[in-house]
DNA sequence: CCATCTTTGTGCACGCGTTCACAAAGACAT
DNA sequence: ATGTCTTTGTGAACGCGTGCACAAAGATGG
């Protein structure tokens, strides 16, 4: 019976043993002392919180490059994902084959939610449509929404929605790159005072005095809408 | 000239006031007493500290449905992004234009990245080309890498690397979903425990005794790989 | 010019999560 | 069986971040 202690886990994942032990106590007494935990069983319990081992269907809306990138992504099969329909409103797409599968209209949403057992829904259609899109998945009876349009959607309670805008990431890089790069003066007159990953918020600045609200002059045109 | 009090911003962002002004604190001190915040001033102020004024050119590696959704996607180009060339592998893919752009074959990988002064990539290519395409980045001076390919890239110190997994969000849906239905039972014999939100590491569990490693008779297949 | 009112900037205290440290539990050798 | 050794599970302490509460600062009106 292969099995990993504690202190391996946390060595490998760079955390507290301790704190991963008592993480893992939350989902029962899964270890035995003396020995660690069985890899496989333990595997299968974390799997199970979290909801790897049910097959969930999930819809997919709006089938352009995002969407069709998203439906060729490997890793969602891998995690107890199964795409059941993909849907677009451009009847030259209906009838298409994406990533093995036959695109659908989008007059068919409803019966395609119901009849797939839908709970989950993917959009990623351009902003305009998702509200409507997301809107008609919730009346069909869909719960969870992930919205890859850059729109915030509103939906009614009980009702969860994830937005993942692609350029904030991109946009953390370009801090830590802004940091690396300009340690002196890049642009006012700071440039140090903020570290570049924990002690971010923990500097005591020279109590300020000078760079505050300067003469007016130094404040060129407003970010980039 | 158009003001904005740390309350005011604090309600419509759904924290605490005083977090908002001590965190704003950390940039200098931009408020007037009195009368809040210079709004044109704070967004520049903001902007700057977050890189946002600047120009960051950013190459895009690997054009195929994800690297032409994110050559199309507009959130870049108002957040200070410009993506200065799109490059492929693929012969095929050379001199096609994707988002009004011409893609250039990887072979210039070297010569693009040089001239244009890019010091941030974008890795959209299939997982097996991930890591040589990164270490051609970073030879040719590339510091930061944002990479949507499910492999896990090992570089150089100083160099930072996001990695985006487009699944992890809908995993979060997915364990949300699971919560909302299967209050009572869902295959194990537990299923109440954790919260959806707050007190999932909050609770206090009937201190196991049952649901423990059971007779090894409920131990189904491992999660799939 | 003084009084009053509003809102910032921040010292301080509270509470929560992390970490320490150890008793309990089981494995394994003798 | 008994003792030793390893590793878990968790009570308790520590430290850090959040939020409270107030003094300082400037606006505004009389």
């Amino acid at each position: 019976m292969p099995t990993v202690s504690s202190e391996e886990l946390a060595a490998a994942a760079g955390v507290n043993s301790a704190k991963l032990r008592k993480d893992f106590s939350y989902l029962g007494s899964y270890g035995t002392r003396g020995v660690g935990y069985d890899v496989e069983y333990l595997v299968y319990q974390i799997s199970r919180e979290l909801g790897l081992t049910q097959d969930w269907p999930i819809v997919m809306v709006g089938i352009g490059n995002l969407g069709a990138a998203l439906a060729n992504y490997g890793g969602f099969a891998s995690r107890g994902f199964r795409v059941a329909a993909l849907i677009d409103a451009d009847p030259a797409m209906t009838g298409k084959s994406v990533a093995g599968m036959s695109v659908q209209h989008a007059d068919d949403l409803e019966k395609i939610v119901d009849e797939n057992g839908v709970s989950i829904g993917v959009i990623a259609t351009p902003a305009g449509a998702a509200q409507q899109v997301c809107d008609r998945l919730v009346a069909a009876g869909v719960t969870s929404i992930l919205n890859f349009a850059p729109t915030v959607l509103s939906v009614p309670d009980g009702v969860d929605v994830r937005k993942v805008d692609l350029s904030i990431e991109l946009q953390i890089l370009a801090f830590h790159e802004q940091r690396k790069a300009g340690e002196g003066a890049v642009d006012g007159a700071e440039g140090a005072g903020v570290g570049v990953e924990g002690p971010a918020a923990k500097v005591t600045r020279p109590t300020a005095g000078d760079d505050r609200k300067g003469p007016d002059g130094d404040v060129p045109a407003v970010m980039p809408a």
